[in-house]
DNA sequence: GCACCTATCTATAATTC
DNA sequence: TGAATTATAGATAGGTG
């Protein structure tokens, strides 16, 4: 995307690299949040600078927050590809979401993709003060997480973390 | 970068989308990988399949293994440390986050409903079975929600996880 | 839906200030 | 040294079969 095409290889020139690095990485930075917010997925992005830099903070999208978050969510699942087969209660779940889904489709889809995704963020970023509205929230997951705790559950996955 | 410029906001149609996530999803990998090659840095990047879709398995570059190491790393860091750099990512999260707000403000008590499942849904769709350990850490989220809600606004930026 | 096509839009390499 | 500028390579939106 310049003048000419570069070959993919180290850039052994010092001044070229480094420039190189602060335009790719801001571009990278940019284009994961415009997949999150186009299709409204979760994603994180972590790059590193340098070794031989003495600032070795990684540029992270989005806030390490959730940075954090996905990566444990990562890490926690060793066995991840696995997921394929899910309990009946999880279907059940899935069912019922998808319905919910419908009906957000029909209604207000835009804004109401916005307010979970606002939802999620907040909470997992603990950056402000959340309103009573937002506590209703909470505590309606955590009714839900509750309930699905005190109902047997024949594929248990043990947590790594 | 197509026929027509695209508005950066959630994509409503299903079938766009999806196609604009495959599309874009695999030029990150591509983008990534050839950061890390032209300036010999570590990155990686993890990027969820949609929320209700069945294969909850992300895209992940490099290799599991390699991504797993790079973000214990990150989780490794002092917390402080981590944050410092953050603060543009911060600030466009936190106007996203206004503009969310107001909207999430005008909502009815039956989309809240429908909110909450969806957030719960995202929570399922890691394949995570939640355990007396998740709801513990669950029940200091809330206990951390309500004292936040009873105190003015510290600006802090705390690590939940 | 999926693979391919190509007009356009973006990202960015080289250059200039 | 770094912030613009510019010419191109690259990414991709909408279309086709």
């Amino acid at each position: 995307m310049g003048r000419k095409k570069v070959k993919l290889a180290w850039i052994t020139n010092d001044a070229t690299r480094r420039t190189t690095f602060e335009k790719r990485k801001k571009g990278l930075v940019k284009k994961v949040s415009e997949l999150a917010t186009l299709c409204g997925v979760e994603a994180c992005l972590v790059v590193y600078g340098p070794q031989d830099a003495v600032e070795a903070e990684p540029e992270v999208w989005p806030s390490p927050a959730e940075t954090a978050r996905v990566a444990t969510r990562f890490n926690s699942m060793p066995e991840m590809y696995r997921w394929r087969k899910m309990t009946d209660q999880e279907d059940f779940l899935r069912q019922r979401v998808a319905k919910l889904q419908d009906q957000l489709r029909r209604q207000d889809r835009e804004s109401r993709e916005l307010e979970v995704s606002l939802f999620a963020h907040e909470i997992m970023a603990g950056g402000r003060i959340l309103d009573d509205a937002d506590l209703n929230d909470a505590m309606g997951l955590m009714q839900m997480i509750d309930l699905k705790l005190k109902q047997p559950n024949p594929l248990k996955i043990q947590n790594m973390s």
